[in-house]
DNA sequence: TCATTTGATGTTACTCTATAACATCTTCGG
DNA sequence: CCGAAGATGTTATAGAGTAACATCAAATGA
């Protein structure tokens, strides 16, 4: 039945994921894939970002409505990201304990956690070090 | 220099929201003004959304582009939401410790955090005792 | 072989979220 | 009164995401 494998779009995307130094929104995606498709419409985009996130090698941000390329190290969970708000990179924190006390915590109130979204927004080294006020945080 | 009081209409988004069982987006909220404000508009919207947020009497739900009011028990920071994706309901979970405990992962990795968004989907109590398959998890 | 089914992909159009840009009004200090 | 500065109104548009339906391609079975 042909399953849910990446196609060449798929792995094409990855990549534009893979080499960016920053989230890229659908559209950024859209644009890119541009050149090689150039009728290639929003819904392509979603479906094949839809998959990729099933198998565990993109990730979306929600606060930037964009979307990540998961380190292959990481396994395919949650993880923590740290966004920072001058120069926009993100790092995936690996840190299972954190996300562990998280749903524990809401758990403890009786809620039955599925999905946690964990975003810290803030500035990197470089950018803390720089402290450049002229910019200012996105949502 | 009127400040940044609230006016008349913030505080009627803001009861909007403290009637609400669910959060509300800024859309819904403009339809709930217009009976009052017919000719009101988005940009009016978000303007008091952001100065009822400034004020700690609202938050953003990232992902869900939605708001909601913050109980006035809770100090005007930030909270750890727990978000039923079957009724909607979100409960707002006071536990500073666990978000002490994000932001001290993160700035272990030498980020400098400064806005932790935590959100938690899954199914609160009583739709979790009903389980209800047949609705979808949203982003 | 050919029809049928089924899932993937293409295509169009739209809804919803959010903000830019500029006009107008208001208030206050002089 | 006059002008500055902030608040609010208004218009238009950008950006994010999806619904609905058409089309295509591979598998299956008569």
């Amino acid at each position: 039945m042909a399953a849910n494998l990446l196609n060449a779009r798929d792995m094409a995307l990855h990549a534009c994921l893979c080499a960016a130094s920053r989230p890229l929104s659908a559209y950024d995606l859209l644009d890119a894939r541009r050149a090689a498709e150039p009728r290639i419409a929003p819904t392509a985009i979603y479906r094949s970002l839809t998959k990729l996130e099933k198998a565990g090698l993109v990730q979306r941000v929600a606060t930037l409505n964009a979307w990540i390329a998961r380190p292959p190290k990481l396994p395919a969970e949650p993880s923590v990201l740290a966004i920072c708000d001058s120069c926009g990179a993100v790092e995936q924190v690996a840190e299972a304990g954190v996300i562990q006390a998280v749903t524990d915590a809401v758990t403890r109130s009786g809620f039955h956690p599925n999905r946690p979204v964990i975003e810290v927004h803030g500035h990197c080294t470089r950018c803390e070090s720089e402290t450049d006020p002229t910019r200012s945080a996105p949502r």
